[in-house]
DNA sequence: CACATTCCATACCGTAGCGTATGGAAGGCG
DNA sequence: CGCCTTCCATACGCTACGGTATGGAATGTG
């Protein structure tokens, strides 16, 4: 089993085909209107192809959340390391692209995730790991910059907070300059 | 129409009380396992009651946003009331309510109708609405304690975006101590 | 008392979706 | 060539749910 794509020339859905195309849905409806059927049809075959690749609709909602999990915890780590001094940019750098209005795909994944943490063990356990990898890889580069463990643990704290909550905020017509305002609370959150 | 419970001493469901259910609903499961079948029985009676006070589920939905809507207003000026030279306090008490571990039932609700934005537009009509209305009593509270306006809106958005990340936030066995987190949080935001 | 209004139950239709059973096409292999 | 495995289509049963139609009980009103 698991023979993937390296010997099925022919057009055939794997595992991941339909875990990809779970993702997208997810981002775009959430995990409640993750419906197989409809999964199915937007990948061009019908619901008997996708039960022969999984279980049951739970077996993919695991696949997905597994997915996510490694994605994160592996994008977490590339983009918080650092040369020695260049901590602090790398913290700018980390809110940059989570809070950032690009990487909309990602955001939208994210707050589906989050949201189906509401309900599902299985994906607050998931996201419960991803936010302890996160919290530590920021708290480790405030330590770097000089900032002692307990205050290092709070920033961590605050900039992920402030990341996840500032895509929840709808915030249109507030102000004019909302750049740059994020732009100011980086920096106070980093430096 | 509209004469709620001022005469009907039997007990007749009004509007209000299937709305109130709703949002009950909606906070344990979010709005899109809001369905009008399930909460009819709820309630103890059949839908035939629901499509009476109701024209279909989105009338439903509708009065549900609206409800909420007033009631957020309402209570965000509330809380941001202060009597002169209290300011500060009243922004950390802000913070205190919005992101504290008791207020569940608020915060799952500020939850759930935040992750119905993302789909709906009318949930986003309203969260914009609201979110407006909390960013400007803020932002009169960080003015009146004689921080300029554009530092001002910065420290508003900053506050909410972190209150509303946070209550996304599993980090449970971060560490021992999050409540001095924080607080240690609140005072670098509000101060 | 006769009647209308209010509020709800029951029955029904239509659709979406999960899961299963089964057959069939297409390539790998003897 | 014949067979087996892989992958998918089709058909089916079942449940949940939205919405409608209709009757009926309770209450108010003349």
């Amino acid at each position: 089993m698991e023979n993937k794509s390296t010997k099925t020339p022919r057009t055939a859905l794997d595992r991941d085909a339909w875990i990809k195309g779970a993702i997208a849905i997810l981002a775009e409806h959430g995990a409640e209107r993750l419906r197989v059927e409809v999964l199915a049809k937007r990948l061009g075959v019908t619901k008997g192809s996708f039960y022969w690749h999984f279980k049951d609709r739970r077996d993919l909602l695991d696949a997905v959340l597994d997915l996510w999990k490694d994605g994160r915890i592996r994008d977490i780590r590339k983009q918080t390391q650092a040369q020695p001094g260049g901590e602090a940019a790398a913290l700018l750098h980390t809110i940059e692209v989570y809070a950032s209005a690009r990487n909309r795909k990602g955001i939208a994944i994210e707050a589906a995730v989050r949201d189906w943490a509401r309900r599902d063990p299985q994906a607050v356990a998931v996201v419960e790991e991803v936010d302890a990898e996160r919290l530590a890889c920021a708290c480790r580069l405030f330590v770097a910059c000089g900032i002692k463990e307990e205050e290092a643990q709070a920033r961590s704290l605050m900039l992920y907070a402030y990341v996840f909550g500032v895509s929840l905020m709808r915030c249109g017509g507030f102000t004019s300059n909302i750049e740059s305002l994020k732009a100011w609370i980086a920096e106070r959150i980093a430096r």
